[in-house]
DNA sequence: CAGAAAAATGACAGCGCTGTCAATCAGCCG
DNA sequence: CGGCTGATTGACAGCGCTGTCATTTTTCTG
């Protein structure tokens, strides 16, 4: 029995039976893999005329143009940029190194940076660290392999071997997030700590002095911490800290922010709690609904990162906006403003957004 | 003034002051680049056998891998995977098409690639959409010239230019999400139709009979349309049909959805809502909480996708798990399936679940 | 310990494209 | 109509690596 998949590439074969399906590719024409010479060939020019059709430069008369263009939908040739960026022209990728994808906030950052790059005919090469710093270095030595024009990195730690490559293969950099560290070449991102300490002197000066912190992971989302140490650091200015903490070592959200709110409650809870961010913020309010309690004159609530749904609930959230689609957005600028030779700022803050809901 | 960077490869000159500062790279080292023969020599061995160790093959001997590793680390050699696809290695970079990161739906899909594509040394080169048949040829086109190992691809409506480029790049291809389509290689995900009707079949065994249904863009979400379908067939079935329809031709949000339920209660409102993915749902939810109605009893809500936020919620979301992440994690294991030469399935159905909850 | 098998290592030829610089061609002047 | 300028076009030499096959070295066997 022998059957032609749809792809017309590949052949399964049954036979013989007590053997499991064997995979076999068959040679369809000879003309397998069409090159710029054949494209050349075909038309009638030189290989390198091709190559100046197919990268779209000036300097080619509009009627080679059209002989050209002609000559490549008829051969069906497909571009080999792996050979492209070999030969000396610079690459189209862009590394970009992300903590996670389960949460809302870096696939936010990733699509304002899609937005840009694409725009400006670049890819994204993905990679996820999943917070670890030696898979982060593993993820940089292997997407530098691919020579990528540019990375954005949402550092986890940048190990010294990260820091050596990244030296030795010389490629713009934008850090991405938080901009209270040095960079090794830009950042882009938002102060962290001042995030916290912003919302704190709010919350203070909207009368609060009873204070619970209810956070996930901390220990592996350094910019959650720094969000509570500037939270707490303006408490402690005011001579009052968190009364309770509700931690769990796993990520965060929205199950966790209710299990841990529910955890509190069971004992006497303080006025407020501050969440970690609004994924574990949204678990706060919804098991405060689902208690029937008052939000916000039983239990004050508030969050980080500004996520819509927040914004959109019964009891609209007290949050800051991170803008993270932004920070995409300029991260990408920043790179393709090198890209174009201009001088750029090292350190781009794009500032975040007191978000004054109901809930607090 | 002059002051170098802290990646010491670059100086800013900020002098003269009426010009912008402009950007100078300054070499370094004439050992510039270190390439496979730098370490060849710096061993004492060949090219090839360097190449092997870096591919960590395992026909080099114990005390040759030893020296050349050494040599590596003294000379700071970073792989070149463009040189090393070129020459005939494959290459272990993934073609992933999403038509939107906006929507955690498909951050979820990519989440679960990733998950399974990294741990086998793949990465994702990254195209959105954007629901523009156009634009996914474009981006099939473009990441097709980087000849990856594979495509995956959450598709819009697949032109018949990029049905010729799939052919004509010989490259396993995994369609996902829809499973109702004639694939073009492998496809991975549910059966959207399926789902819809499987909800309806359920609402009515509950003993629903006035239905509505509330959307985004359908236009674009062929999937969502799919839903529809697939629910107003059962509704029909059974002598049925939505009585009022509330859509908006932008993409889905919560506030989308809390803002067109809104008017769909301004007038007479139908016993049950059915909305087009879970985020319209909460919006849903959201509203009829803001307007003090009790769920199900006042307003009956379902929607589609399994999100956690809806299952906690005060009043849990009546919805259909559409495993996202399982889709991602299943065309990634078609993919390296395939690589590893088995015969794999060209249709995987991974199921959807529906989730009875406390909305409906 | 000879001889065969297996393991380790290397030489060589491209992969398909583009940067560089030279060659050719068309348009235009006096 | 010769000579000059600028626009087109092309020849050539790699980019850095790996597949193939040959060669050398080591290990094993009777």
């Amino acid at each position: 029995m022998l059957y032609a998949s749809i792809s017309k590439s590949q052949v399964f074969i049954s036979d013989p039976p007590d053997t499991p399906n064997s995979f076999v590719t068959i040679q369809l024409e000879k003309t397998e893999r069409v090159t710029l010479a054949d494209v050349a060939e075909a038309a009638g020019v030189s290989e390198i005329t091709v190559s100046r059709v197919v990268r779209g430069m000036a300097n080619v008369s509009p009627a080679t143009v059209f002989k050209v263009e002609e000559a490549i939908a008829r051969t069906g040739y497909v571009r080999n940029r792996l050979a492209g960026a070999m030969a000396g022209a610079v690459s189209n990728q862009i590394a970009v190194i992300l903590p996670s994808l389960s949460n809302s906030v870096f696939a936010d950052v990733l699509n304002g940076l899609e937005v840009r790059l694409q725009s400006a005919g670049f890819h994204s090469v993905l990679g996820i660290s999943n917070y670890d710093s030696d898979r982060e270095t593993k993820l940089i030595e292997s997407l530098l392999g691919w020579r990528p024009a540019g990375l954005v990195i949402a550092p986890t730690e940048l190990s010294d071997r990260a820091l050596e490559l990244l030296k030795r293969v010389r490629v713009p950099t934008v850090e991405v997030m938080d901009i209270d560290c040095d960079p090794v070449d830009m950042v882009v991102g938002i102060s962290h700590r001042q995030a916290g300490k912003a919302l704190a002197y709010y919350l203070i000066g909207r009368g609060y002095r009873s204070f619970g912190y209810v956070g996930h992971d901390i220990e592996s989302d350094h910019r959650a911490a720094i969000r509570r140490d500037g939270f707490r650091a303006a408490l402690q200015e005011n001579g009052l800290d968190f009364e309770t903490e509700a931690t769990a070592a796993v990520a965060s959200s929205v199950p966790l922010g209710r299990e841990l709110t529910a955890d509190l409650l069971s004992q006497q809870a303080p006025r407020l709690l501050y969440f970690s961010n609004d994924d574990m913020a949204m678990g706060g309010l919804f098991e405060a609904m689902a208690r029937g309690l008052q939000v916000p004159k039983d239990l004050a609530i508030a969050g980080f990162n500004g996520l819509q749904i927040g914004q959109s609930a019964p009891v609209a959230l007290t949050t800051v906006e991170s803008h993270r689609v932004r920070i995409g957005q300029r991260a990408a600028d920043q790179l393709l403003g090198r890209f174009a030779g201009e001088a750029v700022d090292r350190r781009i803050d794009v500032g975040f957004t007191l978000l004054p809901g109901a809930s607090a």
